[in-house]
DNA sequence: ATATTTGAAGAATTTTATTCTGTTTTAAAA
DNA sequence: TTTTAAAACAGAATAAAATTCTTCAAATAT
């Protein structure tokens, strides 16, 4: 198992907050020269501690400001109607993420929309057409209070 | 407004799930040359439409692997309660996301832990010190599904 | 105590980002 | 429809960054 130390950690620290700083940059916040820290940084992605590097987007200006988190209960509980549900789910835009949940509901997904007639539209339309889906249940987003990745 | 056209919005989608590509690259598939691919993601930057980068990191390998979505209900609804709430839950690590929410609980977060004894610890230790809290609900991520983040 | 490995620094090189100039296209005004 | 101005593009030139390489120092094992 790949040991990572104290400066690994801080470099991950920051590059998850911004991944636009130079190696120059970072080596100056983490007390080492250009070379070791990019050494470090390849490290990092190679063995996998970094997955990727993504660029975040206005969700309000790309009109996916309405967000609602909706629990969703399969029909039955077989393997089939499972595998269908996701495969479906991967398809839909608008489901941004989609978990598999103990308790009450089967799935829980947070749902991206442009406000609350697109999500209706969402929920009759492609919802709708979804077969594995028993029942539904949302919940509005009113505010975000904070996001570790936003 | 600032408008954006069909290659911006090309752009944005490629950068939203990789930010590692060079402007070459991404010059040659939205077929135009560098330049104007270099000025169309200033543009992008500048307006807001992209808000940042950031590296995603391997949450299994950092011990966070463990998520847990996390219902509060407040003990009182008066602004102070909900600031104090807000201003506490902030300080709390372990809390990646919250939000604001509509019907029976007031707030919903995602809580990353190691495993569910560290979740308990957070439960007691962490959420059991913040006075505004009411009463709390978890639901646990059995695996993840799908995340247009992650 | 000595050899070996690991990590760092700084210089050298390659690649990429960024700027600049001239041209074409687009859209507006005449 | 013609003219004009503004915006967008391509390609070259430049600046800055990433990446590699060599040498040295520190830590670890022999």
């Amino acid at each position: 198992m790949e040991q990572i130390d104290a400066i690994d950690l801080q470099l991950l620290n920051i590059l998850h907050d911004n991944s636009k700083y130079t190696v120059k940059e970072l080596a100056k916040m983490v007390n080492l020269s250009a070379s070791p820290v990019f050494e470090r940084i390849k490290r990092l992605e190679n063995t996998g501690y970094i997955k990727k590097y993504i660029a975040l987007l206005d969700a309000e200006k790309l009109n996916r400001g309405f967000i609602v988190f909706c629990n969703i209960k399969l029909k039955q509980h077989d393997r089939n109607i499972g595998n269908q549900f996701v495969s479906d789910i991967m398809k839909i835009e608008e489901v941004v993420e989609c978990y598999n949940i103990s308790g009450d509901y089967d799935f829980l997904m947070k749902v991206s929309a442009k406000d609350m007639k697109h999500y209706q539209d969402f929920v009759f339309n492609k919802l709708g057409s979804v077969e594995s889906i028993g029942s539904t249940q949302s919940t509005f987003v009113m505010s975000e209070i904070k996001n570790m990745y936003g």
